[in-house]
DNA sequence: CCACCTCTGGACCAATCGGTCTAATGCTGT
DNA sequence: ACAGCATTAGACCGATTGGTCCAGAGGTGG
């Protein structure tokens, strides 16, 4: 387990045993879901071996999991980032941002899942599994909020800003693979929340 | 569990079989989706025997899956329609929605996803189950913009503004679900995109 | 060449999976 | 009483599940 670190700054050569578990589980658990992916099918995908699995992975399929859900987490923070870092706005990077999103849905088959949410939402009442997911998601958030801070947004709006933009995105996502179009997501920008033209009085009542 | 408005119409003594296994299906996808129940587990949730089910549901665990969706759909229009039908605007509609679903979301336990997507973006392949889903949720959207236009949005409008409130009430809920906090919920309604910022104009309904 | 380590390959396992089948148990009308 | 149907009850099945284990391949340093 030398370096986790280690996205695929490989050459595409040899894909090292590690790595393609962890593309291969991502890849499934995103379609079929965590306990809808069988080990069989997941080594097959790998072309690894069981005995490879638990070397990488000791505590087997739920550390993959795990491992799994960072590697995709990662790539999105990258996609965030790579999106908003040029923008001269923060609705231009939440374009950006919706446009790779929706190519990147389109090359994967218009019916695939948010990894993370679909990897991490099966355990039943397993903690630390719903625990990762908050850690990943919350961090999606808190990477977008810094974008908009950066910005220009204040500080209680980049965050709101961030909330809203991540529930139009999971949201969106899935009314894409419903439909399976993608130009769902395309036009997610469009629906962002305007930092309200009055003050925004947020009482709950009842 | 967790009647929504008026989720059986029969009396309260001896609930029937087969709506047993619907609660019990529906609990049950909702927190482990459909692979991550067991047969054995959603029996004695029912606290029905095998052959019950079999009888009731004679393609057994995925006839009983697209029954316990639409059932869950069902009380989804349900409250759907309970919130706008008396609202004086589409707005105030769907804060009642809002704030029905975050009491219901508490009332599950704060960790339930949507009923009708844990239970049917499960399928690998499986194509029924994917227009199943589409089809209800598209009925979701379809009732939602009815009551828009109901209430004087136009009919372009109508339909994107039930869209959009999907998208968020879906994203929202799973926010939620992240953080076990329904107040995400709660808050949804304030962030629907408004088309035009200014003053409301042409409610004419043809 | 050997010792040593990482990693692979797959046989093997108990448990559980969804599903089938049949016998028994009501409950109806006659 | 009886027949006939609907429903329940659960034993039983083959297939598959995730997981364990160890022999050996492949490389590296002595």
């Amino acid at each position: 387990m030398t370096d986790v670190t280690t996205p695929s700054a490989t050459p595409d050569g040899p894909v090292p045993t590690r790595e393609r578990l962890l593309r291969a589980a991502a890849g499934l658990f995103r379609n079929k879901g965590y306990s809808g992916t069988g080990l069989a099918e997941l080594l097959a995908a790998a072309e690894a071996p069981k005995g490879s699995l638990y070397h990488h992975f000791p505590n087997g399929k739920s550390d993959l999991a795990l491992a799994a859900a960072d590697w995709a987490s990662e790539q999105m923070l990258a996609l965030i980032d790579a999106s908003f870092t040029p923008a001269p706005t923060f609705q231009e990077g939440a374009k950006t941002v919706c446009y790779k999103l929706a190519k990147l849905f389109d090359k994967q088959g218009k019916w695939s899942g948010c990894p993370v949410s679909a990897t991490l939402f099966e355990g039943p009442e397993n903690e630390g599994f719903h625990q990762h997911a908050a850690k990943l998601f919350e961090g999606w958030i808190t990477g977008t909020a810094a974008h908009a801070r950066r910005l220009g947004l204040a500080e209680g709006e980049a965050r709101a800003a961030a909330e809203n933009f991540y529930i139009l995105l999971q949201g969106g996502w899935q009314l894409a693979r419903v439909r399976r179009d993608s130009d769902v997501i395309r036009g997610l920008h469009l629906q962002m929340h305007t930092p309200a033209p009055g003050p925004v009085q947020a009482q709950k009542n009842d």
